[in-house]
DNA sequence: TCTGGTATTGACTATTTAGTCATTTTCATT
DNA sequence: AATGAAAATGACTAAATAGTCAATACCAGA
């Protein structure tokens, strides 16, 4: 029973994303949903009692996976560069893995239906990358910039690339990865 | 004549701006777009066959309007770097003297309502940014990337400072306008 | 097999929506 | 002042919508 329920709201949360991304949260019905995961109108409601719950547990179960993704391993890297190239590459791999999911994340991010509250609940699963941009401030390693602005550069860089490699298809997809980290490292390292 | 014309036109894009940032374009009814503008709800089918036709057009008059400022001025600065940072300036200054646009764009730029046709559109304003990359490519200002990546990474890059100083407010705006673009211009330029 | 509580259903509704169109207003020209 | 064509109006409609709720299905434990 505690399966099938877990099943179901996955399957809306799946489905959820899929139709907010390719036609906008107010362009998809509860209907549409409810169809596309399989299940009645009224199940939907049960799990989210208003189409915005359902659209902020999904911000916020998407954004959980990145930040996942993101640090995985980073902590085992000998050097500080490594650290980061790993996360880099951690942040740029799972965006072309999960093209929907990124899609949808750069499409709700500075949405007006992701309300403030589910913004602050997902900053904090961040926390770690703003240490790591500290860590790299205080061993001279990064140049001398806000860590504010060190972490939006590297975090929208990845997307860059993750963009440019999805929609530019470069031959050498790797090739554009470590060329997106070259970028990003030379621009923020110390000199 | 011809002026009013024009006056209703520009109130129902400019009311649009401002609602559909604010909502959403489905969260956005034309009753409410013709109201702020202050014309009936006939009126704005008149200048916009559909909402989708509105969006569409709003979409490209602010594309425009930063194609155009983002490139003032460019030419007439001696060397490479002088010309980009031309452009970084135009762009992050734009950005924040014109919020609403700025947001208006980033929210937009990958929705489904936009049109392919509309971005095919837009994308011909912007030949002369690509030219600049290649340029910077041709005499070895630039490093060794592709010239869709190197465009892309200024480009956002512009966009997160902008996001950066908006969200972050700096003490000096200045000063992080001018450490962004030393952060693009280590990380594209030749070393 | 029976019990009782939980999960699921889908028909239903009150409201909202994009777009229409017959009518009225505006105003340059005569 | 008279004309007429273009612009503006807003009441209207057919369709769609988020969310409800009474009825049903399910299933673990006794």
């Amino acid at each position: 029973m505690k399966k099938q329920v877990e099943d179901k709201k996955a399957a809306l949360l799946e489905a959820a994303l899929k139709l907010f991304t390719e036609r906008g949260f107010h362009g998809t019905s509860t209907a549409q949903i409810s169809k596309e995961a399989g299940v009645a109108t009224g199940t939907l409601f049960n799990y989210f009692p208003t189409k915005e719950d359902l659209i902020n547990a999904l911000y916020f179960d998407v954004k959980e996976k990145l930040s996942r993704s993101m640090g995985k391993d980073v902590q085992a890297q000998k050097t500080y560069k490594e650290k980061l190239r790993k996360m880099w590459y951690n942040l740029v791999e799972w965006g072309i893995e999960n093209q929907d999911q990124f899609l949808f994340v750069g499409q709700f991010c500075s949405s007006p239906y992701i309300t403030s509250h589910t913004r602050e609940v997902v900053m904090e699963e961040y926390v770690f990358f703003h240490d790591l941009a500290m860590e790299g401030l205080a061993n001279g390693e990064l140049g001398d910039y806000p860590p504010e602005m060190i972490t939006s550069m590297f975090y929208q860089s990845s997307r860059t690339i993750v963009d440019y490699i999805l929609y530019s298809e470069p031959q050498d997809k790797n090739k554009a990865i470590e060329d997106g980290f070259q970028v990003v490292w030379q621009g923020v390292s110390k000199k």
